[in-house]
RNA sequence: GGGGACGUAGCUCAAUUGGUUAGAGUACCGGACUGUCGAUCCGGUGGUUGCGGGUUCGAGUCCCGUCGUCCUCGCCA
């Protein structure tokens, strides 16, 4: 070993050390000089440690004095008790110091670009700029909690799984473009000029083979890649928990989901989350929230009132009755004060919204006492002014908000309402905004009765987890004139609907089912198509001719009928369980090195371009 | 591709209606100092106000363009 080498971390030093030597390696956290002491605080990801140097060693003490922070140092030295008075109760090693007998530089550092210190009032430099110096920017703390955060869901998952004879199998990076979906990152051959390989959008085909294989319960960590928007929820490459399973319906790949996040809540959060979660039908929950991801810690629920509103003296509701439509209505309770009438007009906070959902205004009315007042008000007598109160449950002060057109265009237009509403009107708190509130106020009264701060605790309820089931197999994609896999081309359509696949494809709902954690989609998945027929009509459907299909996908058809068991599975998004799990919106805090929102790195620069002779050899040509 | 916000010392921010030499905190450098813990005190260095053009007696501030970053719609099974 090495004379420099550590025998402790930084978060290692306890009363019980007093006594020993020891040697600590790590980075210059802050140093503070006197006269006749310097106080050298040195920090590794452990913890840490105080390191003290004494005057009467003249050649140490200005070593010491010449120290800057981010120094990496190795620091010998005895550990001892800190003088009374001078303990911390805030860290680990808050009893004992170390007096330096000696030290090394492993190596100085200069001022760096931004500070990484992280003191509680310190703002954070701008991101592109912690971007570019992500190695530094890793080095915080805080970061450095989410990295290891991550490690652990990881490592839980892969227990997990492990446990209940799951195989974590590894699939290709250099494949083959899947139909449909997102744009593929292309990869061009060498071997094979003008040909490419995709770049896998998620291990979707090969999970399946591996079931064709006799694999039967597979799961992988798997990088996924696609080339679309960015948005801070999303990233060009991401990384999902990819399942499958043989000899399986729905419901036990759900099962097995709920026990596993259970397992990653208890074992990363100390969190007990009651199981089983919620299940929605997609269309109920498309009526009830307008959203396939609802938020479901507040309730603003959407009511139908068509009936109601058929009855009413206004035209435009009734001949949006009239062409098949529908009236819903959200009750924002005890909102009638919150909104003045300037802006519940045209143009105003909450039509502006309606608006760019497509619906063609925004109707409301307040509940002013007893009495009920607003924009259509006067198209409503009093006995349907009383069927209304009793469907939506109107309350003094209570503000009606009503959309009429088609059910689609409702609904997502009362979705966007209340997903606005819902955040305007701080229905809800996100758990790291109440944690920094708890913190705050804790770490004072722990200061004030000189003990250790008691750390929040987390709560089921600041995890509302949903299953979504039931989706509907297609959607109608008007650009293309065509049909549209709504969750992927090998996604099993219900028993009961097989009839409707060629006659109603519209009808036709699917064996998938997305899980929802707090309005984001946290995980997708569903039981596949094992039968070469029915993935035939659901490619013809798509718009593939046989022929074409069989090309493209003839291994996959031939897998079908080569004894493919009956299999399913799922993909949980781990960025954003990490997200969610480390109390942060913005993905690129759970990823190590991160792209900017314009898909760029900006540490290294890439995508750049290469050399002439690198496209030579690919067969390219410069663009 | 559309909409929005932002860009001023290394970093975080300020600068009144367009008006003197663009300030503060922090970092950094120098000095003082026996127990600090984001030490304290004294002094100092540090600016192409993203870039280009325009209006004006005068632009950090107003206008046009451009670049960059973030949020969002489209897009993303």
């Amino acid at each position: 070993m090495a004379e420099w080498q550590r025998t402790h971390t930084c978060g290692d030093l306890r009363e019980e050390h007093i006594g020993q030597t020891a040697t600590l390696n790590g980075w210059v956290l802050i140093t503070r000089n006197f006269g006749n002491q310097v106080f050298v605080d040195v920090r590794d990801r452990h913890g840490l440690t105080q390191v003290v140097f004494e005057a009467d060693n003249p050649e140490l003490f200005k070593a010491a004095n010449d120290l800057g922070r981010e120094w990496v140092l190795s620091v010998s030295g005895k550990v001892r008790r800190r003088v009374p008075g001078a303990e911390r109760i805030d860290i680990a090693t808050g009893k004992v110091e170390i007096e330096a007998t000696s030290v090394t530089v492993l190596n100085p550092c200069p001022p760096l670009p931004f500070s990484v210190t992280e003191f509680p009032d310190e703002k954070l430099a701008n991101e592109d700029l912690r971007l570019q110096y992500r190695y530094l920017d890793l080095r915080r703390r805080s970061l450095q909690q989410v990295l290891i955060l991550r490690h652990r869901i990881n490592k839980v998952i892969r227990d997990h799984l492990d446990a209940r004879g799951f195989l974590e199998l590894e699939t290709p990076l250099l494949g083959k473009s899947t139909p449909e979906g997102a744009r593929d990152y292309l990869v061009p051959s060498r071997i094979s000029h003008g040909e490419f390989f995709a770049l896998p959008q998620s291990p979707q085909l090969y999970k399946q083979l591996l079931m064709v294989a006799g694999y039967d319960r597979y799961f992988q960590i798997a990088r996924c890649l696609r080339d679309e928007d960015l948005r801070a929820d999303r990233q060009p490459e991401f990384t999902q928990l990819d399942v499958e399973m043989s000899f399986i319906e729905s419901d036990d790949v759900l099962a097995l989901m709920e026990g596993l996040a259970a397992d990653v809540f208890a074992q990363c959060l100390g969190v007990t989350l009651p199981i089983p979660f919620s299940r929605l039908r997609y269309s109920e929950v498309m009526a009830k929230y307008g959203s396939d991801k609802p938020d479901l810690r507040f309730g603003l629920e959407i009511i139908d009132v068509t009936d109601i509103a058929s009855e009413s003296e206004a035209t435009f509701l009734k001949e949006a009755v009239a062409e098949g439509g529908v009236v819903r209505a959200i009750n924002v309770k005890g909102a009638a004060a919150k909104y003045s009438n300037t802006q519940l007009k045209p143009g105003g906070e909450l039509p502006k919204i309606a608006d760019a959902n497509k619906a063609r205004g925004l109707a409301w009315m307040k509940a002013e006492g007893d009495k009920l007042t607003g924009s259509i008000e006067k198209f409503f007598p009093d006995p349907l002014k009383a069927r209304l109160r009793e469907r939506l449950g109107v309350e003094p002060a209570d503000l009606l908000l009503f959309v009429a057109g088609s059910e689609a265009v409702v609904s997502e237009a009362l979705g966007a309402l209340r997903t606005h509403l819902g955040s305007a009107l701080k229905l809800y708190r996100n758990w790291w905004d109440e944690k920094a509130e708890y913190d705050a106020a804790e770490e004072e009264r722990a200061k004030k009765e000189k003990r250790r701060a008691t750390p929040f605790a987390l709560r089921p309820e600041h995890f509302r987890f949903l299953w979504v089931t039931d989706f509907p197999m297609f959607g109608w994609n008007d650009e293309e004139k065509r049909w549209a896999a709504m969750h992927h081309p090998f996604t099993a359509p219900m028993d009961e609907d097989l009839p409707n696949l060629d006659t109603d494809p519209g009808k036709v709902r699917a064996k998938a089912y997305d899980l929802v954690l707090n309005g984001y989609e946290v995980g997708g998945g569903s039981i596949r198509i094992h039968r070469q027929d029915v993935q035939s009509r659901v490619f013809k459907l798509l718009g593939m001719e046989l022929e074409d299909a069989r090309k493209r996908f003839g291994f996959l058809l031939d897998a079908l009928q080569s004894g493919a068991p009956p299999h399913g599975g799922i993909a949980l998004g781990l960025d954003r369980w990490c997200m969610l799990l480390a109390g942060t919106t913005n993905i690129r805090d759970v990823i190590a090195f991160p792209k900017n929102q314009k898909a760029r790195d900006l540490m290294t620069g890439a995508p750049a371009p290469v050399d002439a002779r690198q496209l030579k050899d690919l067969g390219l040509k410069p663009g």
